[in-house]
DNA sequence: GTCTATAGATAGATAGAC
DNA sequence: GTCTATCTATCTATAGAC
């Protein structure tokens, strides 16, 4: 009877227990146990402990991807729909609270999953979503190229990921601020230009570590030496500087109007 | 006789394994083959296999942690001291090629081990080394603070280390292009005024990545990774001159080859 | 559906010959 | 120092009573 969600309770239990102690080091009996069950009778919900791992991560990943393809079709700027991916990653994330973690701990050692085929496929499609809309926004010139599209949308994925780690307890309430936080940090330094009309708000102040200094130094001695042996050269060098960087921009302008241009 | 470097040896061949497979997954008896020993005689080095886990991460971690207080300790701005600090961290996970790996999967659940004591204090202090940086940089004006201070470093630092291990393979070669990806990103991205001087330039919609599938591997990092805004310190600037320079002549060359070109 | 009991495999670690 | 041999513990998974 209970057998409805009987499953679901397996799967949520053995999820916490992957992500807290690793797959491997959680025994079959230590799941029953959480679900309050014999070892053996999880036998008759799942074939085996991978099939649970397997569950979990399909799950999980195929929420993610049905929505990041939603969000990649919109008829919306680059960085509006990367604000969106950053957000629906958390939602979702939100609603597999373990399953991220999984992933990330353990994803290189699962090869050997039963349905990793799948998995795989979903973890590549996710990853283009991200890729895809990075690119769009270079394309269009709403992002800057200056740095490697590739490395920065790994970058950028990745950390999302780490903060639902780091958020896992509060998630929920924090969707807002992280969203806003990490498309900051990460597209303040990506975009061409600053936005002129929204610029960084005044500081969220989030919670403010006890910074303990190492032991050995007082790391007092930042100090009078931020321009001074700079400052004579440096005006030479920067006028230099914005004029290799238009020298730059025009040849490229001038490839990429070429016919043939790749 | 040959007991002089064995100890290393196991060490360097437990390290690859773990972090291929995990830890848990990793049995005594392959360790044994690696290294070309009995799993036995392993027991004459070590006094269990979590003991060669505890070496591994303290060797690391010490190595770490020393560089690291002699960054923060130099009399310099917070943005050439983070960039340092980015520095020393990949080129000591090039010395330690697989012990970041293992540190980073497997962290959470490493609290049993012998010298977990040892290895937490480490790695509290080398987070206190950039949150220390940072934190001088939001003080002086340096940085913005804008964005809370405490998940700012928090991502920059977890980035870096991930960076490691999507480099891994090339990592020594990697690290001039990859500290100027990283500073870039995270500080073009956290600093409060853009120049004004220079315009950023436009995007140049030439150069695309070719390669958008592939969830295993990522193409070569070719170092074209370089900032748009002015750095602060005048070896900052002089490394993107360089690379500005060695990047227009690149460009001269490609279109003088074009067939029909001129 | 849930249990008890256990098969079958393999892990970490030890003892002692050489 | 290295080996062979083995102990002890524990794991996944199964068989069958209820």
């Amino acid at each position: 009877m209970a057998s409805a969600g009987r499953r679901e309770v397996i799967l949520a239990e053995s999820a916490r227990l992957f992500s807290e102690r690793g797959i491997a080091a959680t025994t079959i009996r230590e799941i029953g146990d959480a679900v309050g069950l014999n070892s053996g009778t999880l036998y008759h919900y799942f074939s085996s402990k991978d099939a649970i791992v397997s569950e979990i991560l399909v799950c999980f990943l195929t929420d993610l991807v049905e929505r990041y393809d939603a969000v990649v079709a919109e008829p919306e700027t680059a960085r509006t729909r990367l604000g969106r991916i950053v957000r629906v990653s958390l939602e979702v994330a939100d609603m597999h609270p373990y399953a991220t973690e999984i992933y990330q701990n353990e994803f290189a050692n699962l090869s050997t999953l039963p349905r990793y085929t799948e998995i795989a496929a979903a973890v590549e499609s996710s990853h283009d979503a991200w890729f895809n809309v990075v690119e769009d926004g270079v394309r269009d010139g709403e992002f800057n190229s200056g740095v490697d599209i590739f490395e920065f949308q790994r970058m950028m994925r990745e950390c999302v990921f780490m903060s639902v780690r780091w958020h896992r307890k509060t998630l929920a309430q924090d969707v807002d601020s992280l969203t806003e936080t990490l498309t900051t940090v990460f597209l303040n330094g990506f975009v061409p230009a600053p936005q002129p009309g929204s610029t960084p708000p005044p500081p969220p102040t989030g919670r403010r570590r006890a910074a303990k200094k190492t032991a050995t130094e007082p790391p007092a001695p930042r100090g009078s030496a931020k321009s001074t042996e700079a400052a004579a050269s440096s005006d030479d060098i920067r006028a230099e500087l914005d004029s290799l960087r238009t020298e730059l921009r025009a040849i490229r302008e001038a490839i990429a109007e070429r016919p043939d241009a790749g």
